[in-house]
DNA sequence: TAATGTTGTATAATATGTTTTCCATTATTG
DNA sequence: CAATAATGGAAAACATATTATACAACATTA
C-alpha cells in the first residue's frame, strides 16, 4: 500500500476526520465554503480515494457514507517524514527549531512542548 | 512570485545549497549518486527553475553557473505552513510533538530544543 | 586549416500523474 | 412511476518529469 494522499485528497481528510463519518456532500459543502470546486470534482476525488484504499464506504443507504482509513496521524507522519528528508536534511531537530522560531508560539504551546519533552528526559 | 519548488527541483536545491554555485553537471553528477536520471532531464528542470525564479545563473562562460536565489530557511518555512495548513489543523505545537514523538530525539536535541524554548519564556 | 571528438545548451516530443468536467446510468423514495 | 440524488466512466485540462535530438563552442590533431 502506498498510501500517500495528494494536496486535494488531503483537503477532503481534513473534513473527514474531523466529522468521522461524511457523504460526498457533507465533504463538498465543508470545501466549498474556503474554494471554487464542482460537486462532482470531489465526488471522483473521494472515488479515488476509495480506489487507492485511503477511504472505506458504506454503501447500504442511498447516500454512501465514507470514512477515513488512514489516521490523521499517519498521514502527518507521512508529511514529516517527506520535508525532513527534502528540506531539512534528515533533522527532526532543525525542522523543531526552525517551526517554532517561526511561529512564535504562545506561553501555553510552550508550556506543552516543555512538558513533553520532560517524558523523555533520563531515558537515553 | 510563487516561488514553490517542486519535489524534483528541492533535490537539485539541495545540491545548490550544500555547494553554492554549481553548473548542470555539478548538479547531476550529485544526483545520480542517489537515483537514476538523465544528464538532459537534470538541465530541462534547471532551466525550469530558472524561467520561475527559483535560480538565477551566470552565462558569461560556456558552462553556465547557477545559484539559488531561494533560501533553504524560506524553503523550509513554506514547506512548514503546508503541511501545518493541511494536515496539523494549523497546530504548530501539535506538529512539534508529533515530529519529536516519532524521532524519540536524543538528549541532546531535547536539551538544545528546551533551551532554544527558554528564549520565548516571559516574552508573551 | 579541415576533420573529429568532447562538452555544453536548447528545444520538441512524449510520458506520467493529478484535477476537473461532462454525461449516461442506477438507486431511492415520495 | 416520476423526480431526485448519487455513481461510474471517459476524457479534457494541467502540471510535472523524462528523453531524444539538434545545434554551438572549443580543443585537438592529421
Amino acid at each position: 500500500m502506498d498510501l500517500k494522499p495528494t494536496e486535494s485528497e488531503l483537503e477532503i481528510l481534513q473534513v473527514i476526520w474531523k466529522r468521522g463519518q461524511c457523504s460526498v456532500r457533507d465533504v463538498h459543502e465543508e470545501l466549498v465554503k474556503n474554494k471554487e470546486a464542482g460537486y462532482t470534482t470531489t465526488l471522483k476525488l473521494m472515488q479515488i480515494m476509495h480506489e487507492k484504499g485511503l477511504v472505506e464506504r458504506d454503501t447500504n443507504a442511498k447516500t454512501h457514507l465514507y470514512k477515513a482509513l488512514i489516521s490523521r496521524e499517519r498521514a502527518q507522519q507521512g508529511a514529516l517524514d517527506k520535508i525532513i528528508s527534502t528540506v531539512f536534511k534528515g533533522s527532526t531537530s532543525d525542522l523543531v527549531i526552525q517551526a517554532l522560531g517561526q511561529h512564535r508560539a504562545s506561553k501555553d504551546e510552550i508550556d506543552a512542548i516543555k512538558s513533553f519533552l520532560d517524558q523523555f528526559e533520563g531515558r537515553d
